[in-house]
RNA sequence: GCUCUCUUCGUCUAGUGGUUAGGACGCUGGCCUCUCACGCCGGUAACAGGGGUUCGAAUCCCCUAGAGAGUACCA
């Protein structure tokens, strides 16, 4: 038997890393054990389900590279089938017409409530016989006695009764099929083996092995992850900022750290944090997936994309981080080669969002001076060395102007001037990247270039200047 | 209310009857150093509570508390 999983979204909205994550421990299981993943659209509601969530979802997936090899399925296209299955069961007396008005149910439902029983429909409408033409939904006749137990990979064994089971809608008045049935068929005709999903679906389980069984099929093996929560500890919502997989990418998260941050929500092998997909793959068993819910921790995808963003191929991380310096009006075609100035930051940025901000001075002067790193370092005692340095490096020629012979200029000047380099270095910093932040001078001198450096360190010495008249 | 689920440092987790309860993020002290980072070394901090079982419980059982899910003509 091949294993076959799948990811059933419901387009009412983005994919959110709750969603991904499910994604992710489905794509792996069947990665791992030589199968197939699906993709499967679950958008039997009409009222909420739309083309853009479609696209955000799909998107998503391919942006975290889960790609599938069947799918989309989408459920719309298969209500011919669905509705010849509720057929089916009405024909074989296993399902029946219900027109009990809404207010009569809701009624119900608070009598029960107010008894302290669980509200559920009393099948007053089992064995009556409702005409077809009038409105009406179509009910599953769940069994009354006895019990179902979910074998679930994750929980382990979890019995219900069904007597706490009550007869649940299976076709709308409108004829469109409900989510419960839908799930039984689709996946049941694409063979689907292993069912991981989040674990609010956990209750339901036992109502769709009912229909399963009923309907002569084999179950699947259930698998029910835990939820993700917010930084709080909180359900997970838009309160928490991102929670779409698309924001984290315009955030500028890689794939691979989101992913790696992922799989490390609720499962583990020993002490290591850091996966690559490859081992993902090979290490991950979904019977090792925790049982508890887990809260999101931007700080610790932080830390993990720093991580990628550092050990990454500088040119791969150049091609993404050329949007993100779009996005600061910076062609960086008219600069130095984008790959070395990753090579340099690299180890400063959390994100490409940051990167790109720390690295703009390489492509353009910035209009002011950080006010502390300015206060401190652009002050008269470090007029000389400045005025020295730009003597030199005008004497540079193009070809010298090397990470080398700039430390090596650097290191002269604060000889001459028998002060520590960084009495010479900081303010040099300073003027030419706006901050006391950078790489090492020699290689941010390299990176901006012998006319931008000269331009900078007249402004810092003009800069200077005002500031002793004033 | 009812049914089901969950509970180890602030957070993610290791741990499956005998450990100084380990690692990671964060925070923090130090080293490195031209700055900021990176890196390296160290510190901080946890078994929800109460009963059992056992020579011995984070580990097994029960109860309590807290958290969550479901209880839809949503998925």
């Amino acid at each position: 038997m091949t294993v076959r999983t799948r990811f059933a979204p419901s387009p009412t909205g983005y994919l959110h890393v709750g969603g991904a994550r499910t994604a992710l421990f489905s794509y792996l299981y069947a990665r791992k054990h030589g199968g197939q993943f699906v993709l499967r659209i679950e958008d039997t509601d009409l009222e909420r389900s739309t083309a853009e969530s479609v696209n955000a979802i799909l998107e998503g997936m391919t942006w975290l590279g889960l790609d599938y090899d069947e799918g989309p399925f989408y459920q719309t296209h298969r209500f011919d089938r669905y509705n010849a299955v509720i057929d089916e069961l009405l024909e074989k007396g296993l399902a029946y017409r219900c027109d009990c008005p809404k207010d009569r149910l809701e009624k119900l439902r608070v009598d029960q409530m107010a008894r302290k029983m669980k509200p559920r429909y009393d099948g007053r409408c089992r064995n009556r016989q409702i005409d077809p033409d009038t409105p009406h939904v179509i009910r599953f006749k769940n069994p009354v006695d006895g019990a179902v137990v979910v074998d679930d990979m994750i929980r382990g064994r979890v019995p219900f009764s069904n007597e706490e089971l009550d007869d649940l809608i299976i076709r709308r008045s409108d004829g469109a099929p409900t989510y419960n049935l839908s799930v039984v068929v689709d996946d049941a005709d694409m063979e689907i083996t292993h069912v991981i999903r989040g674990d609010d679906h956990l209750t339901n389980t036992p109502r769709q092995i009912n229909i399963l069984k009923a309907l002569g099929f084999e179950p699947p093996r259930y698998a029910h992850v835990p939820m993700i929560l917010g930084d709080d500890g909180a359900r997970l919502s838009k309160r928490h900022g991102a929670v779409s997989v698309i924001a984290y990418r315009d955030q500028g998260y890689l794939p691979e750290a989101l992913l790696n941050y992922l799989i490390r929500l609720g499962w583990s092998h020993g002490d290591q944090e850091i996966f690559s997909v490859e081992q993902m793959i090979e290490l991950f068993d979904i019977s090792d997936v925790n049982k508890a819910a887990s809260a999101f921790n931007t700080d610790k995808l932080d830390w993990l994309n720093q991580q990628y963003i550092q050990h990454a191929e500088p040119a791969r991380i150049a091609r993404l981080l050329s949007p993100h310096m779009g996005k600061l009006d910076i062609d960086p075609s008219t600069g130095p080669e984008l790959a070395d100035v990753v090579t340099a930051q690299a180890a400063r940025a959390k994100t490409l969002t940051e990167l790109a901000e720390i690295s703009a001075f390489c492509y353009r002067d910035f209009d002011d001076y950080d006010e502390g790193s300015a206060k401190k370092h652009l002050r008269p005692v470090a007029r000389e060395g400045l005025e020295r340095l730009r003597a030199a490096f005008d004497l540079m020629a193009f070809e010298d102007w090397t990470p080398e012979q700039l430390k090596h200029v650097v290191e002269r000047v604060s000889e001459e001037l028998e002060v520590n380099m960084g009495k010479v270095a900081q303010p040099l910093r300073v003027a030419i990247v706006g901050r006391a932040a950078s790489p090492g001078i020699d290689e941010t001198l390299m990176l901006v270039g012998k006319e931008a450096t000269l331009r900078r360190i007249d402004k810092a010495l003009a800069y200077i200047e005002a500031r002793a008249s004033a």
